[in-house]
DNA sequence: GCAATTAGCACAAATTAGATGCGCTTTGAG
DNA sequence: CTCAAAGCGCATCTAATTTGTGCTAATTGC
């Protein structure tokens, strides 16, 4: 489906809960107590987010993840290339099929081409979506005002 | 993932040999002789087609499917909104979370509102790219010219 | 040094979406 | 009447995704 996973969903949430809380570390538990999320996905997704530098980590009582760079050099592109691997619109762009050696020996289909360019368009779309944008114009309500507030029914 | 399903696949690649066919009658045993191919899930990627007035059936014999409107005015947006449904990149806009009243109480999802932007844009470029465009530009070789070539591994 | 906190990791399992095969029915052409 | 071809329902089968539980390792606060 064209649809994001919902790691990718709970990396955002969780890169906006950091933002509000400012530089401070922010355990997985805090973040899964602001919003019903299963705690071990999230600590997942931030794992992974750290390894590609988008957050980093620290271990330890009074640890936990903190945003590696500012709000606005963090895009939807490096979450979703962190969490899901870099789009591919067709089944004969994906890994699988690539190490397979599947399709890229046909060069005469007739789709490819032109789907990659709507996949250049869309990735470029993710790569200019940045964080700061995502909490910029939602009806996102900062931390401290906020009651609890969640995206989805558990 | 952020990824178009086989059946979209699929359904692209039948109507590109549609219109290669130019307004005849092709069966689904034709086109999954073309390119190698499910037939079954080919054959209900064409229903859905016809649901949807892209294509138009023909029962019995010398029958088939044929284009129901012109290669200008078929677009991707149309093949994976009658294969698919309309793209719902969170979870909290798919129908199951929205029939189950999941997620439209929460106002104030911070991520809702920009996501719904990055969507929307989406959708307008697979709306702008049409089944013309789609043979327009591509490496494809018109049938009479070509090889059988497949664009999967099967 | 010790206890509490927190990330990291591995095994597995539950859930969901997607894709496909088979056989039968209906329709239409020759 | 006979053959080709769409339409339909049932049953899987597969693959990706998501999640739970419990244990290990690293820090911090006392």
């Amino acid at each position: 489906m064209l649809q994001l996973t919902k790691r990718t969903e709970y990396g955002m949430l969780a890169l906006v809960h950091m933002l509000d809380r400012d530089g401070e570390y922010v355990s997985v538990r805090e973040i899964c107590e602001r919003y019903p999320l299963p705690k071990r996905t999230v600590a997942e997704v931030l794992k992974d987010l750290a390894r590609n530098g988008v957050v980093e980590s620290q271990r330890g009582a009074g640890g936990g993840y903190t945003l590696a760079r500012s709000p606005d050099e963090i895009t939807l592109g490096h979450v979703v290339s962190a969490l899901e691997g870099a789009p591919a619109l067709t089944s004969c762009e994906s890994a699988l099929v690539l190490k397979n050696g599947g399709c890229e020996v046909q060069p005469s289909c007739p789709i490819r081409s032109p789907i990659h360019r709507v996949r250049e368009r869309l990735w470029q779309m993710l790569e200019h979506t940045t964080l700061r944008s995502l909490v910029a114009s939602g009806g996102h309500v900062p931390l401290h005002t906020a009651a609890a507030s969640a995206p989805h029914a558990p």
